[in-house]
Parts: structure tokens; C-alpha cells; sequence
DNA sequence: AAGAGCCTGTAACAAAAATTTCAGAATTAA
DNA sequence: TTAATTCTGAAATTTTTGTTACAGGCTCTT
């Protein structure tokens, strides 16, 4: 697993970065983000990848204390090789060493987990419809979510307004929850956000939205809100982490993909609201572009 | 994961077996039991390892299918490749689902990368020394967002908020942001949340806090805010997914895993904090528990 | 604005890898 | 045993990789 040094290559790469240069913190970045495969290369292939000359390359491998490029390569190799022959080799293995054991790569390792499980379980035909029916804009669309969910239901919520038209958040203070019910129309949808400990409050505007004939799509957790009765479709996130609370970050990923998807569906629609709201930000300059 | 036939080079080493030669077998052999490793050394290499002749790696490699040793052991970096870098996609070979080119797996495959390149580029001791300065009670923490990241930054608050007492949410007018400034004391800390496009009220908010002594720690973007200039502590989060919008769900994740830390720094304070809220939602019947 | 000092890529060069040629060894068939 | 056939590695050759020298360019002083 180690170098001439005993350190893998990309604590070496880390280590000194502080004392590269431009173009060899340019290459260090391009190795350190397709560590480690990248650096199995020729040379040659190498400083195309990362945008260098080869030179830079040889200059780097010397700076981290490899005699040149070759030993650098073979270092790389007996780090591979250490770590195929570990039981399970998993991809944050090439994370820096020290982060092993670390609770940000434990906590990796459960999101990722999370996503590969809740893959698993999504059916695609519901994922398809779903994105068909928030397209149909002849819908209007309802945004709700709980206590901690109320950020998703936000980030959702920001991404559908510039998306399409007749898209409303609701407020998070349930008392005034009975006058955006009022405004539901039949055929609208509801897009609710609950995980546990889930708000009685959320299914009891289930209840009141489904009355009304409005389609209830629902992000939830393995388990399943009470509402999940009144949902015409249901996304079942996996949600635990190593810590006191949920993570709803694969939640977040469902509803970024759906977003995505929603958006190649109305398309022509949305790139012109997408171009219409640039102008209005150039003209009222609320946002400035960096350059 | 294929090559030039469509089967990984272990398959038609084994494949092809019966119709080597004496010397090509001996050097099928060696290849497979050192696989894949030994592959990736140079043909020279290959070939004493095996106690064979180059021109017998040639003649082999040609034999499978390949147009010479290099394309062999590209093939076998490809493998490699798949095999550490997408625990998804590999995943959906056995699922039944067949989510294999869809949107959703294709996301899923992103954000997975996302979170490992992140991690890759993360210093643990940032995490660490950022986990322990949020932890300092006697510093008020200010949590600010941009458009679209101002759900991060108000997931963010709502734990924080429970975690500790000092938190505050800027509101998302920026107009209002002056009247924040007001109440921010040396050693305090602001969390800002900014990536592309990066807003230029952030930018000012950070010089003014910097002005008063407030260290501050930013959630950004692999080019990083402008911002970056003033912050103590920087999160460069990968978040380039298959959409004309950006992922947030990596910075989610560090937060969240910050979040996670700092609660374990701070567990005594936290955990009396937490059965306090509980007895609240009890008495107010807020929320209720679902059982 | 001039000059020192450092970066960086081009280009020439050296080294090694990869391929091909070919002669002799091994094997097989008669 | 001998001749035909196939296999194999030494050696020559080609191709690619890796290294070095060097000059233009950039930045930072003065």
C-alpha cells in the first residue's frame, strides 16, 4: 500500500499540494479525482488527461519523491494491488487513508448504500409516470412538507417554479393548510414529503386533498408514512445514517432525478422560462454573474 | 467492463484456454491467478513473471481477440475501472429491474461519483476542525443560502437548532442582511451555502462578516464562491449530475455528516436538548408519534 | 519598464516496450 | 529415423514511452 515513503500516493499528492505549481496542481487534481486508475496510464495519456505536458508530469512525480514517472506507476499498482486482495473492494477504499474509519466515510458509505438500495426498490414505471403527470401542465402542483422534510419540499418547490407554471408551496404552518386546500382542483397533484416521525398533520391534508380528487405523490422512507394510503405513487427512500438523525439526502437525489426528468419531458416550455428568467435577472441584477 | 468481444479477459483467457499452445497456457495461468493485477505491469514484465517470451504475451493477446498486448491491458483498466467505480451500475446487471440506461440509475451513478470525488478532495482535518468550531457554544452560529441553495442552509438550521442554542437563519431577502450583520460578534461563525451561479449578495455579506471578526466556513462548489476568499473553511462539493440544474445532494450529505459530528462533540448538551423538544411536541401535540 | 526568477511547454533525445522476423527446438506422423 | 509441422525464444526492428535541455513566457520586484 505505500510509496519509497510509506505514504500512498494520494496522501503524498495532498501533502504537498500546498508547494505545487499551477499546472501541477492542475495534474494532481485530474489524479486525485480518477484515483487511481488515471495514474495507471502511459505517461503520455496522463498529461493529455489532466491538460499538461508530459514534462509536468515527471516534474510532479520527482517533487512527491518518486526517482520518475515508472516508479510513481508501480507504487500506484502495489496500492491496488493491497487493497483487491482486502475482502470487499469498495470505492472509498481509495479515499485518503486517513479517512478510514472516519465517520464523513462512514456516513459515504451509508448514503451510497442508501442509493444503491433505494435503486433497488424504485419501480421505473412509477418513476416514468410520475414525471409524465407533474409535466401535464393542465395540473396544478402542491408542495408540502413536514418538519425536516420542509427543506426538501423547498429545494423541489424552487426547482418546479422555474420549471413550469401552477406550481405552489405550502406554507409550513399547518393552521393555514385548509385555505391551499380550497384551491385544489380535481386532477391536481399533491406532492408530499414525510419520514418519520410522521406528522399527523400531513395525512390529515391527505385525507382533505384526496376528497378532492387531487393525485397524492409521496417521498417517504422504507417504512412508509400513514398517508402512503392516500398516495397514487410513493417513493420508499432508505434513510438511515450513522447518527441521531435521518439523512434525507437520497430523498433529495429522487427528487433532483425527477426534476431532471420533468424537464426533458417540457422541455420547450422550460427553456424558454429558463431564458426569460435570466433576463429578468440580468435586468433586475438580483444575481450577478461571476466571471 | 467489456472488451473488443464483449467478455472481460478473464472469460476468454479461460474461454480460449483449450486451444493455447504449452507457453501460452503457463502464461494464461500465471495471468489468472495474479488477475488482474499482474496485467497491468509491461509486457516485459508479463512475460518473465510467467517465465515466457514476449512475443508469447503478443501471440496470446492476439489469439484472444486483441490487437496487440496494450489493448489488452486497456481493456483490463477498464474493468478495474467498473468494477471500483460503479458499485450502481454494477448492481444493476443482477436487479431485475432493468433500470440499466435510465435516467434515474444514470443520476444515481453521478451523484455516487460526486460523493466520492468529494471525498477524495476533502481534508479530514477541515471536517474535524469545522465539526469542533461549530461545536463552541460560546460562538452564535448564522446560517445563510443563495437561491438555490437556501434549503441546504435551512436543513442545515433546523438540526442546528436543535443541537445547539446561538443559531440563527438569515432570512432569504438580502435586503434584510444588513440588520443580521448587526448582531454578529468577533468569533462568531457564519455557514454560507453558495455555488453557481454565485451571488454576488453573498460575496458581500462574507467581506461584512469578515469586517466584525466572524469566522466563516462555506458550502461550495468544486470552482468554488467568490466567497472562498474570505472563508476559513471551505466545502468544495462536486455537483454535476445529467441535468441543466446542479446536484445539491452531495453538499446535503456533508452537511448532514456534519451535523452528525458535531452532535457526538456535543452529546450531553444535545441529548438534554432533545428529550426537551420531545416533551414539547408531547404537551403541544404539535406532532404526533405514529406507531 | 527592465530584469530576476520561476513555470511550462516544445523539441530533441534516451530508454523501454511492443512487435516482427527467423532459426532452431520440440513434437508429431509416417 | 526422418521429414513435416508447429511452437518458441533470441535478436532485430519499430513504436511508444519517459526524460532532459532549453527557450519563451509569466509574475513579481525594483
Amino acid at each position: 500500500m505505500d510509496g519509497p515513503n510509506g505514504k500512498t500516493v494520494v496522501e503524498r499528492l495532498r501533502g504537498a499540494f500546498d508547494t505545487l505549481t499551477r499546472a501541477e496542481r492542475q495534474l494532481a487534481n485530474a489524479l486525485v479525482d480518477n484515483y487511481p486508475m488515471l495514474g495507471l496510464e502511459s505517461i503520455t495519456t496522463v498529461a493529455e488527461s489532466a491538460g499538461v505536458s508530459t514534462p509536468t508530469v515527471v516534474r510532479m512525480a520527482k517533487k512527491l519523491g518518486f526517482g520518475g514517472f515508472p516508479e510513481m506507476q508501480a507504487t500506484l499498482r502495489a496500492e491496488l494491488q493491497a487493497t483487491i486482495s482486502s475482502p470487499i473492494a469498495k470505492h472509498d477504499q481509495w479515499a485518503e487513508n486517513a479517512l478510514e474509519g472516519h465517520l464523513l466515510s462512514r456516513f459515504a458509505d451509508a448514503v451510497t448504500e442508501n442509493i444503491r438500495q433505494t435503486l433497488n426498490q424504485i419501480d421505473k414505471r412509477t418513476f416514468d409516470a410520475v414525471a409524465e403527470l407533474l409535466s401535464d401542465q393542465s395540473r396544478n402542483v402542491h408542495v408540502v412538507g413536514g418538519r425536516i422534510t420542509r427543506s426538501m419540499a423547498d429545494h423541489f418547490f424552487t426547482h418546479m417554479q422555474v420549471i413550469r407554471p401552477g406550481v405552489t408551496q405550502i406554507a409550513s404552518n399547518s393552521n393555514s393548510w385548509p385555505h391551499y386546500v380550497l384551491n385544489m382542483r380535481p386532477g391536481d397533484i399533491l406532492v408530499a414529503f414525510d419520514i418519520r416521525r410522521y406528522e399527523h398533520d400531513i395525512l390529515r391534508l391527505a385525507e382533505m386533498a384526496r376528497a378532492r380528487d387531487v393525485t397524492i405523490v409521496l417521498f417517504t422512507d422504507q417504512w412508509g408514512s400513514p398517508a402512503a394510503r392516500h398516495a397514487a405513487h410513493r417513493f420508499h427512500a432508505r434513510i438511515e445514517v450513522p447518527s441521531a438523525w435521518d439523512s434525507t439526502a437520497v430523498i433529495l437525489f429522487i427528487a433532483e432525478a425527477l426534476i431532471a426528468a420533468i424537464e426533458t419531458h417540457t422541455w420547450e416550455t422550460t427553456r424558454a422560462r429558463m431564458n426569460e428568467l435570466e433576463e429578468l435577472f440580468d435586468r433586475t441584477r438580483l444575481f450577478r454573474k461571476f466571471v
